[in-house]
DNA sequence: TATGAATGAGCATTCATTCAT
DNA sequence: GATGAATGAATGCTCATTCAT
């Protein structure tokens, strides 16, 4: 009951919820989000058991690894945020989350999905950041005025399907981001809504 | 024997075979393609078995319905290769090919799945026929020579993932598609890769 | 309702019922009683619902079929009546018996399931006739006095289910039949029941 | 890590594994193969799950079930080449191996399907004890010596046979096993093969 | 009357989730 | 707390049978 009491025994279960987040992170980023909690308790040597005490369900267990992705790019995003170049800063914010994307094939499926704020915090972290980089970089007159947040969502998407073609080239959602960049910087629109 | 000898019989299924077809369409759309034959069936108000004489397997009408679509906008990029302006012919067949994409969450998750061009005789269409206009583009120097037809699948996958959130703007795809094609420019390109 | 009011008509009929009991031989011999009804109309080059016309059920058919073959095993038994020598004439009967048995997979699979007479009459012919073939070899001290009409068929079950042994020699049931007829001999009887 | 570590958990998935063999062996043996799991899992008083967790599929579930008798039967076998008489000895293991066959319907059908001996070992292990005691009953002169293994199982086909036909005596199987080895006898071959 | 499209109960199998040990 | 066995609704698909044309 106490702090003291029961630290010895979070130690344990700290680590099985390490085991079980790294092991569904391998499991759904290599199969989607369509393999089953059993592989992933079979990966964290582990039952399914325990990965339903630390995640009550499928849906938190995916959000926890979601979110635990958007911090990384978040935090990684804020860094970026310290730089002279807001442009810069933007476009680097970019090519890191890219990075992070294309290699998980369910956080590439996931990112889209609509969550609740309070499931996914540092979600809304990463797009307060990404919103400030934006801003700032319009404001600099380095990025296209009519750019918003919500168009990063979907240039995300583009990036992350690529995992799902195989035909295609290995650096094809950076040539992705490289057009949509291009496309975003302040002397590139001209293109008019249809 | 003629054509009109074997009409009768089939008057009927044609209308059912369109039947399945649309209520296919409007459930896959609208739920994606882990919609179950039985919903398909139900919506259409048809016996599942009429679904699955239509089409023998559930990937078979997911075909038929993915190159439906594909052949809709194939022949409308066929018409824009006439067009004198190959910039405004390429321009033209994404705007459309967005405004088809964006209503069918299923054609959404399907566009990238690899699929054989035996079974999607449209889709090879459509990505010849891209093909054709985007070396057209290049060639009158309206668009970045480095642009590829691989680069278009990405495009639209962002396009599509505008369905799955609810909370963006309805014009999402469109900023999305405007931002797109001013990357594609020719004058646009800048960005180097990573 | 006369004779010839409805001849015409039975002609054409008739042929129909002749097609769809070849094509039902030929299907289920070959893949057994769990071929579909749809694969024997197909054969027939008949649509379903002309075999259903002919036959109400898959069981009718599948009894007329089978009641066709006891009829041509019960003709020859009839003819083995004739012989002088009624063991000769047993034995000959069941030589053709099985050799018919063993080339049709339904045939052998149906054999043993009870259906009513009134629905198999040949097969109460072929009974009675085998019957007193039986009679006959036992009251010329051929056949051992306690052998039965009940212990042919599981004779042929086992020469029918030759078919489904495809490792076996193709003369498997052949062996079988020979060792059952020295058993049937008169002078073979000594193995008391158990 | 010990074998008795193990030992809690599995107590009640035995008992359950052998709740659903035991409700297999039941429903199969009165329905036949065509009986369906979910008629296996309310007879066992289970959810489907639990008899699939047990045995992956139908097929490996009856494959179980049906090596288990083979088994039984192939143990009795191998008592019985401990007998002085080989006849005897083979005559016993027949006569067990009726037991066995006519109670079981399912058995009865798989008997002859052809199997991976790796799938059904019990049955590798039942031919090969047959075939020994075939042999040594050959070679005292007891048995026909153009008796091969390959015809016991058609002997057992008949067999099993019998529980289909409901109007025949109940001592049906009984009589045909009687038969069959009195024309297996050394002194009883003479019927020529046609 | 012949046709073959339509029907829908039924089947094997999967998987998120619960709960006895 | 951890375990993994149990659960059962759901899914894709088949096939005997019916019925509109």
């Amino acid at each position: 009951m106490t702090e003291l009491a029961d630290k010895p025994l979070r130690a344990d279960a700290r680590r099985n919820r390490e085991k079980v987040l790294s092991a569904a992170r391998a499991v759904f980023a290599d199969h989607g989000v369509d393999a089953g909690m059993d592989a992933v308790a079979r990966r964290a040597d582990v039952g399914v058991g325990t990965v339903y005490r630390h995640f009550p369900t499928k849906d938190a267990l995916l959000n926890a690894l979601t979110d635990e992705l958007f911090a990384v790019i978040a935090a990684h995003a804020a860094e970026m945020l310290e730089l002279d170049d807001p442009w810069e800063g933007f476009k680097r914010a970019m090519w890191f989350s890219g990075e992070k994307t294309a290699g998980d094939r369910a956080f590439a499926e996931i990112l889209g999905a609509t969550r609740e704020p309070e499931e996914c915090p540092a979600k809304a972290d990463l797009i307060a950041t990404t919103d400030e980089l934006m801003r700032r970089a319009i404001e600099a007159d380095r990025m296209r005025p009519d750019a918003m947040i919500d168009d990063i969502p979907l240039l995300m998407c583009g990036i992350g399907s690529a995992i799902d073609m195989p035909h295609s080239r290995p650096d094809a959602w950076r040539r992705h981001l490289a057009i949509v960049l291009d496309g975003l910087r302040a002397e590139a629109a001209s293109e008019e809504l249809r």
